[in-house]
DNA sequence: TGTCATAACGAACATTCGTTAGGCAAAAAT
DNA sequence: ATTTTTGCCTAACGAATGTTCGTTATGACA
């Protein structure tokens, strides 16, 4: 990928995650761009790929995550406290991103729709595992693990609806109350 | 509201849920309802009046919830077990509306979404008296209000994103599972 | 019987949509 | 020095967008 054509993806992630991508059009992207409409056919195969590309490579990165994570012979606190720290981490560091990849992969087209739910599906996955892991290992209540593994995931996600870079909570930070959250609870 | 009205907007709210607000069309609406394009417009004032009423109704209807658990005198715990059985509770018989809440607010125009945004603060304000109250009267530990309250509220709202009316989980299930995990977390 | 409201219609409106065609100047490669 | 590639341009395409128009069939009420 050209310098130009990553510049271009990033504006677009950034009008994409401001509003939405079906509410944004090629021409803004071109303006924001500072270039003709046309013009940024000499970059993309249309704007359909501009989300594609989005979507996968934020999926890539969420899995490549989870499986280190997985691959790593510690106990599942310690486990869970990586996963949740690994994923606060791409999500902040690629916000824009990472919004679009949460909100927009449904407008993929179907064949892409389908692979990308096949990734989330083992993206969630992993962190089933974990659940699982922790549970065998006695160090977890016996929860329901889909259901304790989307509850964790619900909290990861929908950081992007308020995570703002210029706040005072590092991503560290967030990591570090989240895992705390879901490992103990409200309960004094 | 007449009845016709109304249909037409569970119509829509159908639609929208499936594929977001600006991905449907008047033409798609209006094909559901079998009807011609024009023939909406004897009912309704425009596309936008749909979204509104949609995303104002179900802001009323969570708002009034969150009064009623705080307006009666009960632990912080018991409160909040109330509030989450509450925002399921109107989450899961309004999926279509609740999931166009969530997801296209952000497609009302500029002075009904910060209307909206401050409706959705005075919501998130009752979790977070609730969570204040639970750790003043040391039922709770002494975790950040604002971020907790915001953690809870994460998972009370991915429902939307997993929830299937056809599924095994009935509502009261689905409470239970969330208010145990918010309290307890994962830890044994 | 005459009046009015309702809910629908087909046709058309101006605008915006994503995209394509063809050309042109500057830079890079040969 | 000549060719090729790059990056942009203007112009235009057909399709889809939300909405308005004048009209009409139906049925309730005076």
């Amino acid at each position: 990928m050209t310098e130009r054509k990553l510049a271009i993806l990033q504006i677009a992630q950034g009008l994409f995650m401001e509003k939405g991508y079906t509410a944004t059009s090629v021409r803004d992207i071109a303006k924001s761009a500072g270039v003709e409409p046309a013009s940024l056919y000499s970059h993309i195969n249309g704007k359909e790929e501009l989300l594609d590309r989005t979507c996968f490579e934020m999926a890539e990165k969420f899995l490549t995550g989870i499986e280190e994570v997985n691959d790593i012979y510690f106990d599942a606190a310690q486990k869970l406290k990586m996963a949740v720290d690994t994923h606060v981490n791409i999500l902040t560091n690629h916000i824009d991103a990472a919004v679009v990849f949460q909100r927009d992969w449904r407008h993929l087209n179907e064949v892409r729709r389908s692979e990308f739910i096949e990734l989330r599906n083992a993206y969630e996955d992993g962190f089933r595992v974990i659940v699982q892991n922790g549970i065998d290992e006695g160090l977890f209540s016996e929860v329901d693990v889909k259901f304790a593994a989307l509850t964790i995931l619900s909290s990861l996600n929908w950081i992007v609806e308020w995570y703002d870079p210029k706040g005072k909570l590092t991503a560290s930070e967030i990591a570090a109350n989240l895992f705390n959250f879901t490992f103990t609870g409200l309960k004094k």
